[in-house]
DNA sequence: GGGGCGCCTTGACGGTCATCAAGGTTGCCC
DNA sequence: GGGCAACCTTGATGACCGTCAAGGCGCCCC
């Protein structure tokens, strides 16, 4: 068992209303996996026994178009849970494929289990509709950047959504992966996203140095999105 | 208190699970509301004190773009629930419109007097997270959809989702709308749809007769998408 | 330091689809 | 039946963006 990746479940809110004892009955059942930058960690349709919890690295979730094209439907951070939602299928399969962006490592946990504890702490249970329901949310606000007719405003959309709620003014933002893995996410090819965040610097309305994006000005770019 | 607004939710899988003591405290606390064609539900944003389901009717949830262009996220159908996941939100604010589309009836419930009944109920908990896991994957679906490039991917992809998932062969299927609003389902125009249609048409894909589509071979239609 | 390899950028071109505009079809009401 | 209003279809045009191709830039390793 490990001390460091206890304290971390204790303060994540998906396990943070369960006992010592519930997380330690968790954690039996768990597995500790490294991954490797591209290395794939479930297929689409795969039976799903277990969900994750990333530590470390970073990981995509996709699908794969009939022409072989991949479509990043979620990029993950560390401390983010992923594939939750098959723990309550009826039969369970992962409904995207899952692959490592850059190498580290996740917790595993058992499908089962989970289950079982569930049952005893309603708390939990409100914490995984809480985190469902957000899941939700992000997704109707994916799907409205998909439908945006251009790819200008996706990829404005986009760039503002990943600024702090709170923000104003001038917001510097680390994209969260290369280049090719964001067009991927916004759907389209790398060569319009580098084509469109080009524009919107002769524009003024940001500056690009490598990953790093600066918005000079929040307001000005949302009012570009009307 | 309605005898068949009972019986409907006794055999809700959201409700099953409930002791007919927990259904009349839940539907005590419920509003009956009849809307009109185009009738505003809740707006993108209000706070969200109720969740629905639709008895009669049907409902569009959307969000308005930029240009003021209404992109449909979802069309509701009868017997069907929405807005759920607002009952597990911190602040609880509804994240898209809804209005009715064609006339009809929902039952509004209250969402504190849900959560109460959840915290007795661990089958209903489930029944709930099952529900949203369903959404979760419906939502993979429309994402994979609106990242297809090509409209007539879209389209396809769309009239392949409305078939039973077992059918074989020949399907006949009912358009859930008018046209226009299908095109706003699938983020095209009406003028693209109606193209599209006609080509499928031309190519013994389909054969079209106002609201109703039959798919002549359900396997044909399918290997066009790879 | 130089070569090679990813990754990103830039350019040219063509197909797809949104837009605008007009015509057709259906159903309803007087 | 005639007129009107939705809704859908068809046509012409042009912008946008995906594709193909080539060039630049940083990074690592020899």
């Amino acid at each position: 068992m490990d001390g460091a990746l206890g304290r971390e479940l204790r303060h994540h809110y998906l396990f943070s209303a369960l006992s010592d004892a519930q997380r330690e009955r968790l954690l039996a059942s768990a597995e500790r996996r490294r991954f490797a930058a591209g290395e794939s960690l479930f297929a689409h349709g795969d039976v799903a026994r277990r969900f994750f919890l990333l530590r470390t690295g970073s990981v995509k979730l996709y699908r794969l178009s009939p022409e072989g094209g991949e479509k990043i439907m979620r990029l993950i951070r560390p401390s983010q849970t992923f594939a939750e939602s098959t723990v309550f299928m009826e039969e369970p399969r992962y409904p995207v494929h899952g692959a490592g962006v850059d190498a580290g490592e996740v917790v595993a946990f058992d499908r089962e289990a989970f289950l079982a504890v569930l049952q005893e702490s309603f708390a939990t249970c409100r914490a995984v509709m809480g985190q469902m329901a957000a899941r939700i949310q992000a997704h109707w606000d994916e799907i409205e950047t998909l439908a945006l007719q251009n790819s200008r405003y996706r990829v404005v959309h986009y760039l503002l959504s990943l600024a702090p709620s709170g923000a104003r003014g001038r917001v510097r933002i680390d994209l969260p992966a290369r280049k090719v893995v964001i067009a991927a996410h916004v759907a389209v090819t790398p060569e319009t996203l580098s084509r469109t965040l080009r524009v919107l610097a002769d524009e003024q309305l940001i500056e690009v140095a490598g990953e790093a994006v600066t918005i000079l000005d929040l307001q000005k770019l949302r009012q570009h999105m009307q």
